[in-house]
DNA sequence: ATAAATTATCAGTGATACTGATTATTTGTT
DNA sequence: AACAAATAATCAGTATCACTGATAATTTAT
């Protein structure tokens, strides 16, 4: 395969010290994404940390602006965060009084959480901060090589 | 951009009920990559259990296969795992007889961390086991598109 | 009316990354 | 040779995140 050269001359041989790669690439795409993964993250969480959130808060200050009133469970399966998880993040958010809990009259166990103005007005704000962060972050990448990236990563995602 | 229309029709109104849009997608490369590293990690994970090791673990065997008596800071350079970190990932490895620790004679603040017997042998069992967890997870990719994912992703950690 | 399911919560566990300090050792400088 | 600085490994402690399993409140189904 022509990616084996590819990584011997970029990464591993240069970068890792790598000499020799064992026959099959595919052991080395879970630690690939990590690594990205790891350096994205912290690149955007870095962008926030004067507003005392990170990317993960972003994610769901962006679903409620479009559903707004879900509820935790309804953000959870969204985003793909364990709904435990999920409790914590939403007291941060509304520690920072980004988002409000009001429970639903038409179904008491449930919250609405709701977008305070705070919230609104600060997402715009947010949302350029992390847009130029990941567009330094995938700037050695062409539109076409983005698009790609992403359309690859949501068929993994989405299978499962 | 096509992006937009692709993850519209797939992913986030099918799967994650997303609605609407921010504008600009690449808000989102983050939590893709993020949650699609989560995924194949938790799948190379189960499929070593059975070894009492954990997929971060290989690429310490792998990388001690190809360079034999490595230091731990050597390791963790390559790896891109913090060094305090790998003081506990190696405990981990020892534990389980795959290396062994011993001083390097010609600098006694370094270890040199090497492949036990056992270490050699089971290298091929964890590889095999790695390579049908990922293969499986990126079966829906033409080879094509692990290819420019693969490259995609060491552009971007190169980079750093 | 009762059982079962759902939502949010909490306590606790485990994996990982990282900071900052310490010890032992080696290297560089005078 | 003596001393300072750098390096390798370690440890204690902090922080983030995912996840398990339990519970209380509430709703839905039988």
């Amino acid at each position: 395969m022509m990616i084996m050269d590819e990584i011997e001359n970029t990464f591993f041989l240069k970068e890792l010290n790598f000499e020799q790669l064992p026959s099959n690439l595919t052991v080395f795409v879970g630690f690939l994404l990590n690594k990205t993964a790891q350096l994205i993250k912290n690149a955007g969480d870095h962008a926030l940390k004067q507003y005392n959130i990170t990317t993960q808060h972003i994610g769901l200050l962006l679903y409620l602006l479009h559903q707004p009133n879900s509820s935790q469970i309804d953000i959870s399966n969204a985003t793909l965060i364990d709904r435990t998880t999920m409790v914590n993040l939403i007291d941060e958010l509304e520690a920072e009084k980004l988002v409000e809990r009001t429970r639903n009259p038409n179904d008491r166990r449930k919250y609405q959480v709701t977008l305070t103005n705070k919230g609104r007005e600060m997402i715009p704000v947010f949302t350029k901060l992390m847009e130029d962060t990941e567009n330094s972050f995938l700037s050695l990448l062409t539109i076409g090589e983005k698009e790609n990236l992403v359309n690859a990563l949501i068929k993994l995602i989405v299978k499962k």
